[in-house]
DNA sequence: TCTCTCGCCACAGACGAG
DNA sequence: CCTCGTCC
DNA sequence: ACGTGTGGCGAGAG
């Protein structure tokens, strides 16, 4: 997923657009996460040895609710308050650029059928994480913690993404929390990368305005959108030798892509046939997300027993760990709320940012 | 020579004990 | 600080 | 039951 290249675009011609924000400026910020994304991630990478993942002694694979435990877990902890969006059905648009994948992901099942024989550990690792798949009942588990834990859950009808977007159109919440960019092409009002990074990179938060996109490059929301599809979008193929620096000079020119190509060099750039570039533009300019007419976000404490009964009872995962990681929530909530007050009366004590000792 | 695109590769969590 | 083993 | 994003590097075309 993603535009090739768009974050390097913006940062040469919309740099304004990209603002780098503290961690702690996100305290009781409502942020719309694509859940689907988190959770393929952990599938890939968590308790990996071999093609082994973390399981339950019926076989079930619990990376992924290990991974979104924690993760939702240190938001909460830090005063974010997430909005979890799922997938639903990807819009058909996708199959020339499907077949192609599957493509991919069988030569690396075949791989590691071949691994496996010579035993080759190395090997066996590496395909075995581009097979990795997610299943339904995956989801619904995560969508089950998510909800134990008291937040807002969300399947979206189409494209997460859009439906994070949509969230932040409504002023539902403050900024849809994604490293994919596509994100943008849906006019998101805000987003925000690396939300979760401080503790793996020490990267800070980087957002990126969608009006300061519009107004640093002078263009309307059709032509970002016409520029993004030039770049290479999952909709449609791009046409070959263009790429995103082309895409911008030539929309600048022509305004739209029918324009630009009545006056493209086809000898030298070759447009794909049948290209579906005003299906893919739709797409982007309306697409099928949650309604949130009338609709209200609630944060509500998190259900220990029922988180316990969940992830202990039928995951089997350590009781004293499963309960100690909440005891620190419930801790790191008084806090939040606390500096929330502090600030509020104007005491601006940001002391403790690096080296987070517990008190005496 | 410089610019631009493309293809191929690598990589990806979070915790706590010591 | 860090590296490394573990999480299920 | 759909499935990534990113950066780096070198090749090749213009």
């Amino acid at each position: 997923m993603g535009i090739k290249g768009l974050t390097k675009l913006l940062s040469d011609h919309a740099p304004g657009c990209m603002r780098e924000q503290k961690f702690e400026s996100y305290l009781d910020r409502k942020v719309a996460i694509d859940a689907s994304m988190h959770i393929y991630q952990f599938m890939m990478v968590i308790g990996r040895q071999g093609d082994q993942t973390l399981t339950n002694d019926a076989g079930e694979v619990t990376s992924h609710l290990q991974g979104m435990f924690m993760r939702t877990c240190r938001m909460l902890e830090a005063g974010i308050k997430p909005v979890y969006v799922f997938d639903g059905k990807p819009p058909t648009m996708k199959g020339g650029e499907l077949a192609k994948r599957k493509d991919k992901r069988d030569e690396a099942e075949a791989a590691l059928a071949k691994a496996k024989e010579a035993g080759d550990q190395e090997e066996i690792e590496k395909m075995s994480k581009r097979t990795v798949r997610v299943t339904r009942q995956q989801s619904q588990e995560v969508m089950q913690l998510a909800r134990l834990m008291g937040l807002p859950v969300f399947e979206a009808p189409c494209e997460a993404e859009a439906s994070c977007a949509a969230l932040c159109k409504a002023g539902l919440v403050y900024a849809a929390a994604s490293e994919d960019m596509d994100t943008l092409c849906f006019a998101c009002p805000k987003l925000a990368r690396n939300l979760m990074s401080p503790a793996s990179q020490g990267k800070p938060i980087l957002e990126f305005d969608y009006e300061k996109i519009l107004t640093e490059l002078d263009m309307t929301w059709e032509q970002f959108i016409d520029v993004c599809i030039l770049c290479g979008c999952d909709y449609c193929d791009s046409i070959k030798g263009v790429g995103p620096v082309k895409a911008v000079s030539l929309i600048k020119k022509h305004g739209n892509i029918e324009t630009l190509l009545q006056h493209l060099d086809t000898e030298k750039y070759p447009v794909p046939e049948d290209w579906p570039y005003k299906e893919a533009r739709e797409l982007f300019k309306h697409p099928d997300v949650v309604n949130t007419d009338g609709l209200e976000l609630k944060w509500t404490a998190p259900d220990e027993e029922g988180i316990v009964a969940f992830l202990v009872g039928e995951k089997q995962f350590g009781e004293e760990r499963v309960r100690n990681t909440l005891k620190k929530l419930k801790a790191a909530k008084g806090k939040s709320s606390q500096n929330r007050l502090e600030s509020f009366f104007g005491a601006v004590t940001v002391k403790s940012s690096t080296t987070g000792k517990r008190k005496e």
